[in-house]
DNA sequence: TATGAATGAGACTTCATTCAT
DNA sequence: AATGAATGAAGTCTCATTCAT
């Protein structure tokens, strides 16, 4: 009777959220209508906002989950030892691991919304940081271990990279007719000018098939 | 009974136009109201509406016009018979010029829109077109001239570069807290080593300052 | 067609007022719905919220209104020369002038908004304050002609009367029975005792029949 | 199952009247939150909604308990033998024991609710009947002691004396700036004059400090 | 007795757009 | 060409109350 149960209430946030993240994904942030995603969550309104005070927090929310997941898709594709061997890899799924996560369109409205929404912009200052920080840290640890160039300076060539890929993902989702596998050899090119170690600088044209 | 005239209604386009793109930058797309739109371009209501159908129509024109002003801005800024040296004093400027379109944050909302709204996403699928194309050519016939280097596939080089400039723009104004110098260095690095023609590649250090 | 037509406009203020005003008087402030008070105002919720921008000016346009009309009939009734011949009058006809202001039901809902809405405090307390102060000039000038007992503090004893006076109205529109009758007998008594001049201290007595 | 304890129960309402007494004050009745009142008593809503079956029936209780704290306060102040002394003497306790009861602000809305609600109106009607017959009965009875003027209608004047009082505490409450000590000094110089026993007409003066 | 999850009607307000002049 | 009055659907959110356990 009284137990409050966690399960159930981590449950039903995770309803919301799910329901909340298809709408978005249709209608945008301000198209997505609270009554639909209520019902869409199974819930009614007032329910809804038990667990979430306001549009706006359950906007952050799904941001910040998005932020989780991609956090440990970085970690978990750039963490080996050779990490130009793992840029290069990492290049290989660049699509398919860009899909995984919210789609660019509300990338483009989250970049937007945080012009003006103090909370948002926030969260996305801290996020973008973060993996500038996250992807800089990995870089310069490679760069001491001989593993890429030790030239480019670590933290502004990985802001590059992160915007790069965030743009990426952006103009593609918005359907203005990327090639893929054009921009991914583009990538490829990039990356082993910039970052190739020495040694492997001839070499790994082996690596563009 | 009155004749048109035509100067007189090119006027009145702009008016609004200036006013939309007033109240856009400040709420965006979606948080800008018509009636202030109204209000700050000197008109009423029926009167604008006489002029845009709608405000998806207003939307696609200060989209449109700004892709006009880009186009120049390229053209002005990469036109030149060295197109290396082009592009590197292209970084001087670069969050100059960047301030001078369209805000960032309606960069997102147009991407956003595109997803969704089929005649943005026509207006914002040959736009990114039309700049991949027009700095792909630029690319291929300097490569053909010997101001770059010929190994990069020049469009799928392109792409990389137009979408990493729209990404710095929009990470830039959402507040991310961008280094701009730090950011334009490392594209100076990035382009010294992808494209700088073949004799400059150890000279060009110098186009560092 | 240009010409914004002022006369137009004031009817429909009023049409919003007088809908407002039944709506208010039937239901309370709070328990009156905007929806309804546009329904019976004939207008559409739009077009209301383009003359009152809130629930709450709206509630305050009705309060300051009540106010004119209260002055107007203070003014009129105790402007004469002879004071207090006028408090006595103004007895035969306190009911009828009564009923004529604001319900004692929105006078409740007033002071209790009071409490807690500082436009509406500010708009009561220069409501009371002016009405005090007109009531203690008047007793004060009446003292100097010698038209009213010179004894009591016209200021203090205004307040006291305009306090009773809008106690009256709120407990006999909350139906609790007044004796109206009773009342105003009790109220003359009270006058004759405490204003009457000291030749009619005695002569007075015929006042009450 | 288990034994109903009422000693538990009586605990239990006294937890729930006190909180939303403490609301009410705060934000009026209808400003006031169910779910804030029940997490104030320290109770689940399904719980509290076992001893009250509406915010309705919490209302009333609260009411009703005010009347009774009033009827004491009334009957201990007023209840000696000489009671022009006493009206007197309640004066200097006038806004002390005003502040004691229901804050003004809620009298305001039970009065304008009264006009809605005939339960309300009926709880309204006999609260304010009984203090006017038991200060009715008590002026009578001193009239023929001799200890007040035997001139004025003792329920007349009983009438009003307990809406002026009301109305002092509604307007002192609503902030509209009433001073406190003018206004007892012209309740005095009222009572002096309407209720004085002959002989102390003159005498009195001495009364007012 | 006691919990707290859950409901759903309805409140206020906004805003793109159309209409009458 | 030009006005501004007028519309009304739709949006977010609140809150008294009930239900299942």
């Amino acid at each position: 009777m009284r137990p409050v149960d966690p399960a159930r209430q981590a449950e039903r946030v995770q309803q919301i959220l799910n329901a909340a993240l298809e709408c978005f994904r249709e209608k945008g942030f301000h198209g997505a209508a609270m009554s639909v995603i209520c019902r869409k969550a199974g819930m009614s309104p007032g329910h809804v906002y038990h667990y979430f005070r306001s549009k706006e927090d359950l906007i952050e929310a799904i941001i910040e989950e998005d932020i989780r997941r991609s956090e440990e898709r970085m970690t978990t594709l750039l963490g080996g030892e050779d990490t130009y061997q793992a840029l290069n890899d990492a290049m290989s799924c660049l699509w398919e691991k860009l899909d995984e996560g919210l789609k660019g369109a509300l990338e483009g409205e989250i970049m937007a919304e945080a012009t003006r929404n103090p909370r948002i912009a926030k969260i996305v200052r801290d996020r973008e940081q973060r993996f500038r920080t996250m992807l800089g840290d990995l870089l310069k640890a490679a760069q001491a271990r001989g593993s890429i160039d030790p030239e480019p300076d670590p933290y502004g060539f990985a802001t590059l990279l992160v915007e790069l890929v965030s743009a990426l993902k952006i103009a593609d989702d918005a359907g203005t007719g990327i090639d893929r596998e054009q921009v991914v050899e583009a990538m490829r090119f990039m990356l082993r000018r910039c970052l190739a170690p020495r040694e492997r600088q001839v070499a790994s044209r082996a690596d563009t098939p």
